[in-house]
DNA sequence: TGTACATCAGTGAACGCGCGTTCACTGATGTAC
DNA sequence: TGTACATCAGTGAACGCGCGTTCACTGATGTAC
């Protein structure tokens, strides 16, 4: 039956709010279109009302997964010892590099969970996902003092870790735990001081 | 037909070689088994002689890959002014954080092509996965100076980096081909010196 | 060394299954009068 | 404001396809005598 515009909109926002979250938990191949719009409390025959394509929704759920931003860890602030690290910069390098992110890649970084499918999966894809990268280089550098080019630097190479660790966190964490907690807390104290 | 033991040794390494480079390239759910069988000039039928199941013959591709090593870079051992680094360990950064690296994951390191898909995957290939990782730290720190703890700290930041490098470098290489050299030149100086 | 035959690596058709996509249909929405 | 009807979001069956896996069969290998 039909639906107001309204609840059409909102449809339309749970799928991909759904796709966004099973996206980066599966990858862009574990999930189907029919698991996306259950979730989403629809049937599968419908989604192309919405989007061109399965496509056309991975991408939309691409854009959507980059509006997340990393939840700050409380209790890491240390207002005594400041180590060679800003002050919120501490607390989100500490909310990154948690067991908690590690386990709920649905809730947390595309970058950790998608660039690999990414790197497969065609130039309009690579572009949003280019922007998103961009767009958390911008939102970094805010955290950090120094001049432009070498903040700009420390931004790339302290995500670049960030991202790195929790990957390898991730793929460690079922077959060796002991060795996934060492990479996260190595790579946390190293960057967060 | 029946074929001698040693000609059913070398199909079976040669299905193992081509299941390493196809799922590094395409991912691990990206390949079917009719495709790597074919790639070794056999047909997917007598697969099952070798291996008991599709996910045996990934974790037996996933070791094997980890069998690469980093190529060094050739004339980026700057004899003269020595950065923060140690001799080898600058061509060794240079040539995973090099453009031919970045566009031949088939023939690269495991851990950047292979680690979202190993989060996935089910507990047997995670511990394949992190028995290479923790084999690869070890070679690292073979590459370092200070005292052992410091030592291995620093291999796993500075493996972290690079995986992450590599792969950000990777997800937005067609889609901004400027900000992934600019991810691969930035990491490599800072960490090669 | 020669012969007879059991073994088994490899072939290719077939299976059930889930995928992305299409489509005839339903019926509440929202518009024209 | 009320009525008649066109619109179109959502349903669920159906499609062709490729997947992992199975299996009857082939015929060279390698062994027993």
């Amino acid at each position: 039956m039909k639906v107001s515009k309204a609840q059409a909109a909102r449809n339309r926002e749970g799928i991909v709010d759904a796709a966004a979250r099973l996206y980066r938990e599966k990858g862009l191949e574990g999930v189907g279109l029919a698991e996306i719009t259950r979730e989403a409390g629809l049937t599968h025959g419908g989604l192309y009302r919405h989007f061109e394509s399965r496509d056309a929704l991975a991408r939309e759920a691409c854009t959507r997964a980059f509006e997340w931003t990393i939840t700050p860890q409380e209790g890491s602030e240390s207002p005594g010892a400041e180590g060679a690290c800003a002050g919120g910069l501490r607390a989100l390098v500490y909310g990154y590099l948690s067991t908690f992110h590690r386990d709920h890649p649905g809730e947390g970084c595309p970058v950790a969970a998608l660039a690999a499918d990414v790197a497969r999966a065609g130039p309009e894809m690579s572009e949003v996902f280019a922007q998103g990268v961009e767009r958390n280089f911008q939102r970094f550098m805010g955290e950090l003092q120094g001049d432009d080019p070498a903040r700009r630097a420390q931004a790339i190479v302290t995500l670049s870790s960030m991202v790195g660790a929790l990957t390898l966190a991730r793929a460690t964490a079922v077959g060796n735990p002991g060795l996934s907690e060492e990479i996260l807390a190595t790579v946390r104290e190293q960057l967060g001081g």
